[in-house]
DNA sequence: AAAAGCCCCTGGATGC
DNA sequence: TGCATCCAGGGGCTTT
């Protein structure tokens, strides 16, 4: 489910009202894909500061210099009110707090909380300290881009999914990003020249924003944290769209497997 | 060092 | 209806 558009929607869906509220209690259920990494009441009595997203993580700020990272994984899902339904099996982590409670809806438990001493501890360092730059952020330059794409042997599609050079392209983004840019996933990355990177680099950004504007994708059940569904969905060019009719030529989108992913292209529009 | 595969887990869709 | 198989928005770890 999320890519970067999914957990941005959702940082934005409660940021602002988890702001100030302080932490009253804590429930785990089964594990996720790691350990919270300290003690549940190391939480108990702080307060949360902020709200942030590096790549696909949200950063819980916290008082005290703690931070707690939330990865959605592939399945998970974000809910914050002031009153949710009875937890069900696959609600594996909730947060309760004077403005409302934080839960985690994750059925395959890809997803991950967990709770360091800051951004610069051995464990954030561990998980965030390989992610390429923020495509929506002024960092992601033209040259820089195209020098990260000129050192990768591999298919420029599974390069945007590694998040090594950027981050928060997933499946879908990446299909429909290289749609735009007329680029077909196969090419590899070494080989794409300065103009096309420089096309992919606006693809990129244009379709990102344009996901956060549409609520995400809700492919079967993302929603935000305020129960929002996503419609990006509906604009997608060529993603899950194997068959049918290239909204742009009307030849039939193509599917193919890279790295053990299924990627969706027009064999007309991109070369 | 970089790339390719495997694997974590659950549930829905499809096929026999 | 029942059961097997495949596939899914991610990404770390191990093997080549």
């Amino acid at each position: 489910m999320p890519e970067l558009p999914e957990v941005e929607v959702t940082r934005l869906s409660f940021a602002e009202r988890i702001a100030d509220a302080r932490i009253l209690a804590v429930r785990m259920g089964k594990p996720l894909r790691w350990p919270l990494g300290a003690e549940p009441t190391a939480l108990l009595g702080l307060t949360v500061m902020a709200v942030r997203r590096r790549g696909k993580y949200l950063l819980v700020d916290l008082s005290k210099g703690w931070l707690l990272l939330i990865h959605l994984g592939m399945s998970g899902s974000l809910s914050f009110a002031v009153e949710l339904p009875p937890a069900g099996v696959h609600d594996h982590f909730e947060l309760f707090t004077t403005h409302g409670t934080l839960r985690l809806h994750d059925p395959r438990r890809f997803g991950a909380v967990v709770l360091t001493e800051g951004e610069s501890s051995d464990m954030a360092e561990k998980l965030l300290g390989r992610l390429g730059v923020e495509p929506l952020g002024d960092g992601f330059g033209i040259g820089e881009f195209h020098a990260g794409l000129k050192r990768r042997n591999v298919s420029v599609k599974q390069v945007l999914l590694a998040g090594d050079v950027v981050v928060g392209v997933g499946n879908i983004y990446a299909s429909e990003a290289l749609f735009l840019a007329g680029i077909r996933p196969t090419t590899k990355a070494s080989r794409i020249s300065l103009a096309r990177a420089a096309k992919l680099r606006a693809a990129i950004r244009d379709v990102l924003a344009r996901a956060v504007t549409r609520g995400g994708s809700t492919l079967r059940d993302f929603s935000s944290a305020d129960g929002q569904t996503g419609y990006f969905q509906l604009d997608a060019m060529v993603y899950g769209r194997a068959g049918e009719p290239c909204r742009q030529c009307f030849n039939p989108i193509r599917q193919l497997r890279q790295g053990q992913r299924s990627t969706f292209y027009c064999g007309v529009c991109q070369t």
